[in-house]
DNA sequence: TGTATCATTTATGTATACAATTTTATTAAA
DNA sequence: TTTAATAAAATTGTATACATAAATGATACA
């Protein structure tokens, strides 16, 4: 409703000044780098040092965490400050599933509503997505691919699952950082493509069939057998007292 | 994730400590407050006057506004402060789509994975309900109703969804403050009884059914024509410079 | 050497002071 | 009387100071 969290970095940005003042680009900054994944979960985010980095007071940074917090990428704990979020096993079970259900739903309203200008759109942020794997930049191609699901949301044109979806899709960022299985590469851009096809073909069974599909691969890139790359000792060492 | 909003007020009650300090307090109060529509969509929230009333500093007001405004149910103008968010008719019709999408899924999830102690707290929680409508005590009534579809949330065992779910029915329940037709009353209790007993009988076709008809009930109890209590001035004087 | 207790340091939680902005009141002109 | 310009008041935005709790290190003791 009042705070965007386009990015506020590299490739392909525009560097129109933004009505908001600094903090936006704070909340932006530290948004970007968690769902770039320079950020790893778990990593303790101290307020004065974060203050001092972007040169405002604790009072701001606080407000930004907090913000972060809502979104669902950091987390928060009552005098211990605050940290990237590190989602448990079951919770990113819980966000993978609440995504299926909402990309459902986008993508039947995508297909509904998109126009040819937002089509083209589109197709441009899947270009910019997959030069970012080619040229081997793929922090930001992880992002990028993420910003195209929450463009979909927007073609879709329901403010409030548009937010419910910047949500799901942050924290699925969060959740392949943690739990990627090793040597796998991210093409999600053919995907995206495809399901394009599917959208100006206005075959709503046929994007959505694709869409799931999508989400399936996610899925396959996932190890749950272990607790994540924070490691949990509560995990590790649950055999101790029996 | 963190913050619940569980009642903090009259009928039923616990009055169990919670962890939470004064803040949780604070923010389930105005919540409270608003759900029940003892403050209505626009009413302007001081930072200065909710300190005084709740014997805190402007920088823990600050704090659960914008935990409400995350919420939905509070909006905030930048140097133009807080006040009780009054959806416009698109906003509204936007969150009820996309409730009757998460009620859907949730009523599903609610008929396969309800335990029979689950059952018995949705009945009683409907007997409160009841209660307080035929006492009259039609506020607490609205906010009881709202609780009782968080609780089926709840019980679908899907946090993120929760979470969505709570923002959701909150607006709701500003939206029908806003645009209710007058004189009619709220009968939902009976409505949720019938849902119980599709879930108990484990007919899902059948629950989200009933659950559809909810909805339509809402719609009915709506008049989107004119634009809310809380005078417009640009939609009402629109044709002026038209 | 290992453990427990206490002191120190560090970080977070809250209140307050001041700056910037908006709103309201006042005054002057048409 | 209405409008515009200006001054005053009130409100929000941000930084800082102090209070409180957690984490760390030091010391005493077994």
């Amino acid at each position: 409703m009042s705070k965007q969290a386009d990015s506020a970095t590299s490739t392909n940005r525009a560097f129109k000044k933004r009505t908001g003042s600094k903090s936006d680009t704070i909340y932006a900054h530290i948004f970007d780098a968690i769902l770039e994944h320079r950020l790893s979960p778990g990593t303790k985010l101290s307020e004065e040092a974060l203050g001092e980095i972007f040169g405002v007071s604790r009072t701001i940074i606080r407000r930004e965490l907090l913000q972060l917090a809502h979104e669902g990428v950091v987390s928060i704990r009552p005098n211990r400050g605050a940290m990237v979020a590190n989602p448990s096993v079951e919770e990113a079970r819980q966000i993978l599933y609440a995504r299926r259900l909402v990309e459902r739903t986008i993508t039947e309203l995508v297909v509904q509503n998109a126009t040819e200008k937002q089509l083209a759109e589109l197709r441009k942020m899947v270009v910019d997505e997959q030069n970012c794997f080619t040229r081997g930049e793929m922090g930001t191609g992880i992002r990028l691919s993420g910003e195209f699901h929450l463009k979909l949301a927007e073609v879709a044109g329901n403010a409030p699952l548009t937010g419910f979806q910047r949500s799901l899709v942050s924290q699925t960022s969060l959740i392949i950082a943690q739990y990627e299985k090793v040597t796998r590469s991210h093409c999600s851009f053919d995907e995206h493509n495809q399901l394009l096809d599917a959208v100006a073909a206005k075959d709503t069974e046929k994007a959505i069939s694709l869409m799931m599909r999508h989400m399936d691969h996610i899925d396959e890139k996932l190890n749950f057998d272990d607790e994540g790359a924070t490691d949990d000792l509560h995990a590790i060492f649950s055999h101790v007292r029996g």
